[in-house]
DNA sequence: TACCAGGTCCTCG
DNA sequence: CGAGGACATGGT
């Protein structure tokens, strides 16, 4: 018998907690997490945003210092993004990979917020999600992947994001037949409550869980998963 | 040294 | 459509 999503979620919650996802650069301030879920400030939202671009198929910390190096140079704005020169941003970001892509992918987005919503992220989440979602995908660079990132994270609206690490682990466990965005999206949406912060929490224990133990090549000796896998 | 990391776009059958 | 290549840095 195959794993279901909410025993799949509360074997890894119990496993590892609360993530507290998505990182934002201020470390200080409060992040959201399963239990208590804080409101994030626009600042976090678009900084959410942005790295949620950085970070298309590339590691965490390195997106962590082409955010570092925004902030310090006040570039980690929309509307400052939206004026700078292309080579200004891609040597910012260089850390991230795929640099001059990015910081194109990055500037678009800006530019597109400060001229379809008056430069407000906040405006553009009002839209419903479908229309979020959509718009989202028009634009170059944002696949679904990011374009979910986004709605999930910044706009705090449930759609259930699906990466690398969903698929992997879907891979091993069997969770669903199909393992395309789409289907594996559906797979979790339908039998979830559609709560963001479940979904928010859901996320970010499956890469917990891919980054620790399900890895390319797995430390499967410790898997609380074991049992239900059949890649052993 | 080679492989990998929280994808997406473009081109070609 | 689906496969295959391009994009690029930093960690192990």
């Amino acid at each position: 018998m195959a794993l279901g999503a909410k025993t799949l979620f509360e074997k890894l919650f119990a496993e590892f907690g609360e993530q507290g996802w998505w990182p934002v650069t201020e470390k200080s301030e409060s992040i959201p997490t399963y239990k208590t879920r804080s409101a994030l400030s626009a600042q976090q939202k678009f900084e959410v945003c942005t790295g949620a671009i950085l970070t298309q198929n590339t590691s965490w910390g390195n997106v962590e210092k082409a955010l570092q190096n925004l902030k310090k140079e006040k570039m980690l704005s929309c509307s400052a993004l939206a004026k700078a020169k292309r080579k200004k941003i891609a040597n910012l970001i260089r850390s991230s990979g795929y640099f001059n892509q990015k910081a194109e992918r990055l500037q678009l987005f800006c530019r597109h917020i400060e001229k379809q919503h008056n430069g407000s992220l906040k405006k553009m989440f009002s839209l419903p999600t479908a229309e979020l979602r959509k718009e989202l995908l028009s634009l170059k660079g944002i696949g679904p992947e990011t374009a979910d990132s986004i709605i999930l994270y910044a706009a705090g609206k449930p759609v259930f994001v699906v990466d690398a690490y969903t698929k992997r682990l879907n891979e091993r466990l069997g969770l669903s037949k199909a393992n395309d965005y789409s289907s594996l999206q559906g797979f979790f949406e339908s039998a979830l409550k559609k709560d963001a912060r479940l979904f928010n929490e859901f996320h970010a224990l499956i890469v917990r869980q891919c980054k620790e133990t399900c890895r390319k090549n797995p430390f499967c000796g410790n898997c609380v998963l074991r049992a239900e896998c059949h890649y052993l």
